[in-house]
RNA sequence: CGGGGUGUAGCUCAGCCUGGUAGAGCACUAGCUUCGGGAGCUAGGGGCCGGAGGUUCGAAUCCUCUCACCCCGACCA
């Protein structure tokens, strides 16, 4: 390709409201352009790459025997209302009407038009097990888009939907589809994770979300530093401490604690450490108010919470004057002795003895308390956050000791795949005869990639201060050929055009810069659109018979004979 | 949806407080000089100052409403 036919439309500041940095380069690169608020119009030179990402996730996909479909963007709310996600799924599933008034939504995903397809299809376990795919347009109304594609509104998904006629059947298909992203990402050059994750709304059994690891990620990740052991936060067990509770040393004492309500100001005016003291914080249950107990030092973890029986789902706070009434104070002096509403215990704040908590009395703080003399013993529940140092969990999912312990990492969600058993098949009749010629409700997975996510994450892992650093299998040209003095020297002119050619009938992708530009301006752009081989010719070169080849990410340059460049170039391609 | 912020040239922004009829840099066009890491000079083109209403002799500037976008939070296959 000639710069000359090519909008390359690079720009040299940055704009104002990118926040990460593969944002800002995808702008700057001329990858993307924003047209509204999660809605992005991909640029020739961006288009390539997501192409790339595409082919290769495609061609896995064939490799694992899954057969890519296309189903309609638009979808009729029957099929929602019938499996129930029409009131379920709230305000990000996009609701428009036809001219009839007929209701219809853009879809978000696509379990219930796969699931009505397959239930007319599938009418016996021969033609079990089965998996499609398909690569196509999303749009999911967040409340709150940001850092460019990476969460966009409208974006490029790919979705693939198992249909099983038993467990077993869906746990081997499953198998392979998580053997088969772990080889996508890895053909990719991505540095992922799989991750144990929450089924979310999607629903479903078991799940594993992967994560390539950036610190501009918005999940956290707990991996643990002695095993394979690896889950989102928001799921990861929280254990206590290992050991057991010491036997109560201190007589409990009413303290004063004079307009000190937060953690940290009630630890900080008594000179005790945050971890020996507990915070207790009040909810809506199902049967009235409920309070949670967690150490000082430890936040509330909603998704756990949400799996407690006898909390109502969402989690609410109770109002201040809730509080008054359960426990007879202001909420920053609210403790669970005395209390007389369900208590529910994580379980390293149960773990405690002579601890520091609220007296349930305005200003006033309690030492040297203990479960079980001067209050009963909790019910006990995995309430808060894995935290960095906290014992791995890996022996109770996996079922083997792990003596390691855990580390925080962030992360960028680029698959998530699903077991999701009948929940929709049952919903939604979908069934097939099995041997016997009985009708049998399929088990099903679900399996996506976040394809236009992938080409921000592989950025945010790829890039130095000059621009992107593709790895050739993402490369929207993976060679470049920038020819000095085009426009001036009739012998460099030849040598380039005969080059281009060249490699052209090679069948190389290369991006010729033959505008009239400056060596300067010519290789700021091809370093910041990241084009991994770069070969320059010019006279002085040209006098020796030799081409300058540099890789993007090689710190200096080196010469190639010219007759020599071609063969050279396929080797370096293919590394 | 709650809190905060910003809308002025294609982009980044100044001007607004203290009303007097529009600016800079980059980008773009033309010419000359440059030419191995985002050139220099000269001359140009380009803006109903997000929109509507109001105050005023006069509004980018003050007031009201509205729309869009961004940030923090809540939410989130």
């Amino acid at each position: 390709m000639r710069v000359s036919k090519f909008l390359l439309s690079t720009v040299k500041e940055t704009p104002a409201d990118a926040e990460i940095v593969s944002h800002r380069l995808m702008l700057r690169a001329g990858m993307i352009r924003k047209l509204a608020a999660g809605l992005y119009t991909w640029l020739p030179l961006g288009l390539r790459t997501l192409r790339k990402v595409e082919a290769v996730v495609r061609e896995e996909m064939n490799r694992a025997g899954a057969h890519e479909v296309l189903m309609p963007a638009i979808q009729p709310a029957e099929l929602w209302q019938e499996s129930g996600r029409w009131d379920y799924y709230g305000g990000e599933l996009l609701r428009i009407k036809d001219r009839h008034q007929r209701d219809f939504c853009f879809g978000p995903t696509h379990e219930e038009v796969i699931t009505d397809l397959m239930r007319r299809e599938i009418k016996s376990y021969r033609q079990l097990p089965a998996n499609f795919y398909q690569i196509q347009t999303k749009f999911r109304d967040e409340t709150r888009p940001r850092f460019g594609v990476m969460r966009a509104r409208e974006f490029i998904m790919k979705d693939a939907y198992s249909f099983h006629l038993d467990q077993a059947s869906l746990i081997e298909t499953y198998g392979v589809m998580k053997a088969t992203y772990t080889r996508i990402f890895t053909r990719l050059g991505l540095e992922f994770r799989p991750v144990e994750a929450d089924t979310g709304a999607i629903g479903g059994s078991a799940s594993h979300e992967f994560h390539v690891l950036a610190d501009s990620g918005e999940d956290a990740i707990a991996l643990c530093n002695h095993c394979s052991y690896a889950a989102n936060v928001e799921l990861a067990p929280a254990l206590p401490p290992l050991g057991k509770r010491s036997a109560p040393g201190a007589a409990m004492a009413m303290v004063d604690t004079p307009g000190k309500y937060s953690i940290d100001e009630v630890s900080r005016f008594l000179k005790v450490d945050p971890t020996t003291t507990i915070k207790t914080l009040l909810v809506k249950g199902v049967g009235g108010v409920v309070a949670l107990v967690l150490r000082g030092d430890h936040e509330l973890n909603m998704v756990k919470t949400e799996k407690i029986p006898e909390v109502v789902k969402p989690v609410v706070f109770v109002t201040p004057g809730e509080v008054k009434l359960a426990a007879g104070c202001e909420p920053g002096s609210v403790g669970p002795v005395g209390l007389k509403i369900t208590v529910i215990a994580d379980e390293s704040a149960a773990r405690l003895s002579d601890f520091v908590c609220g007296a349930n009395q305005d200003n006033k703080h309690l030492t040297g308390v203990n479960w079980g003399r001067d209050l009963p013993e909790p019910t006990i529940a995995d309430l808060r956050n894995a935290l960095a140092g906290d014992p791995c969990a890996g022996a109770q999912t996996a079922g083997a000791e792990c003596a390691g312990t855990l580390v925080i990492r962030r992360g960028i969600e680029v698959g998530h795949i699903f077991q999701l058993g009948t929940k929709y098949s049952s919903a939604m009749q979908a069934t097939c005869q099995d041997e016997a010629g009985a009708d049998v409700t399929m088990a099903m997975g679900c399996y996506g990639i976040g394809v236009s996510r992938i080409v921000a994450a592989a950025i945010e892992q790829n890039h130095d201060a000059n621009g992107i650093l593709w790895p050739t299998s993402l490369a929207p040209f993976p060679i470049a050929l920038v020819p000095i003095g085009y426009h001036k020297s009739a012998r460099v002119r030849e040598a380039a055009d005969a080059l281009y050619a060249e490699l052209q009938q090679a069948g190389f992708e290369v991006l010729f810069d033959d505008r009239n530009e400056r060596p300067g301006v010519m290789f700021a752009d091809m370093d910041l659109i990241g084009i991994p081989h770069r070969l320059v010719l010019g006279d002085k070169g040209l006098d020796k018979g030799m081409a300058e080849y540099k890789a993007r990410r090689d710190t200096s340059a080196r010469d190639i004979s010219l007759t020599q460049v071609v063969a050279e170039i396929a080797r370096l391609v293919e590394c």
